[in-house]
DNA sequence: TGTACATCAGTGAACGCGCGTTCACTGATGTAC
DNA sequence: TGTACATCAGTGAACGCGCGTTCACTGATGTAC
């Protein structure tokens, strides 16, 4: 084996035991000491690879999106064909499965704060944006003569408020709800503000 | 000055301080020196007046839900007659006049996490579903045919996602937004959505 | 009013713990000749 | 193919820092008589 695939496995292993920590016990739970251990290096390893333990963050949280843009894509290309309309509805619904399937690797999307110093990379800033995108084709569909900055104001807010939705349902700081009240207040919000918008 | 004096003076400078500390720089720059030195009192005098640092902080944050619901009040005593559903995009509104005005307190009531073994007190929880019934009158106006339950579940939905849109839009990780853009999402989400659910 | 005593607020040095990152050292891998 | 050497991945003990909380001690306040 070479020394790069060496070195591309042992990045591959920490992302790994990143992801899976993360996902048991939260973000905080992460420590360079129980990685090295589960990805089966010495501490000091860690750090041939990668320059600190944000940077494989940024990885881990890379992937979440990737695994939330794969997911949000089915939707998209649901077998029989849903209206515009549905299919906005279904989007916020995936997100919120998602959250709820992962709701550690979800929340650390946005509990991990990059240091003041530390700029957020341009690639993680273009993969978030480009979720948007789901919503951006029915929303043209459902709206085509309006602006598109227009369509991707209400993208925007759409996303925010089912984002919303999920963040106050998940962390039951208003008293314990299940999927079910969570779904209902979904497709609440973006039926009525869809049709309320035509 | 008797004791209790005394020691309810240093409660007060405690919380003062910080209150003043986590709006300037944030709960994670919230320390317990600081705090003592900005207190004027010794820093095992914290632990005379508070049990620990998670219960001043339970205090900041109540006061933060207060100032808040005074200003969600000044919606419900508008000159004039506001229509339900103006003020409920008036409130919508004034959540994120609040959270910009005051961005890190706001902020910290999301922020901060007591630790696994301490309860949230009974008294915040209250505090916080207390908030709910400024937009309960406005929908009870707008849809009196509606089951209470229904109605609460409006409410809800639509303080969870306007709160998803300020929480988003401050924290700028999908660009940098202005006050005028947020606001725009807040009234195309609340008035499409009471819109569409008539 | 005065004296003896108890209480407890007030003090800040020290404790205790956690944890990201560094660094001097080693040995395996790869290269030059 | 063989030898000498350079490089750098790999190692884990140690560094360095931060910081909430405790604790033995002090002295002011309040009480009993």
């Amino acid at each position: 084996m070479t020394v790069d695939e060496r070195r591309g496995r042992l990045r591959e292993a920490l992302i790994e035991a990143a992801e899976a920590r993360i996902g048991r016990d939260g973000l905080a739970a992460l420590k360079a000491r129980d990685l090295a251990r589960d990805a089966g290096c010495a501490l000091g390893a860690i750090y041939n690879v990668f320059p600190d333990l944000d940077a494989l963050i940024m990885t881990v949280k890379s992937r979440t999106l990737a695994a939330i843009d794969a997911a949000m894509s089915e939707v998209g290309q649901s077998p029989g064909a849903l209206s515009p309309y549905e299919r906005l509805e279904k989007l916020g619904l995936t997100y919120l499965d998602f959250a709820m399937h992962q709701p550690r690797l979800w929340r650390c999307l946005f509990e991990h704060r990059l240091p003041d110093d530390y700029e957020v990379p341009a690639w993680y800033n273009e993969q978030l944006t480009d979720l948007f995108r789901h919503l951006m084709l029915p929303l043209g569909e459902l709206f085509p003569a309006r602006a598109a900055a227009e369509r991707n104001e209400m993208a925007q807010a759409l996303f925010a408020g089912v984002h919303g939705i999920v963040a106050l349902g998940l962390d039951g700081k208003l008293g314990a709800v299940t999927h079910e009240i969570i779904a209902w207040r979904i497709r609440f919000l973006v039926s009525s503000a869809l049709e309320g918008a035509r």
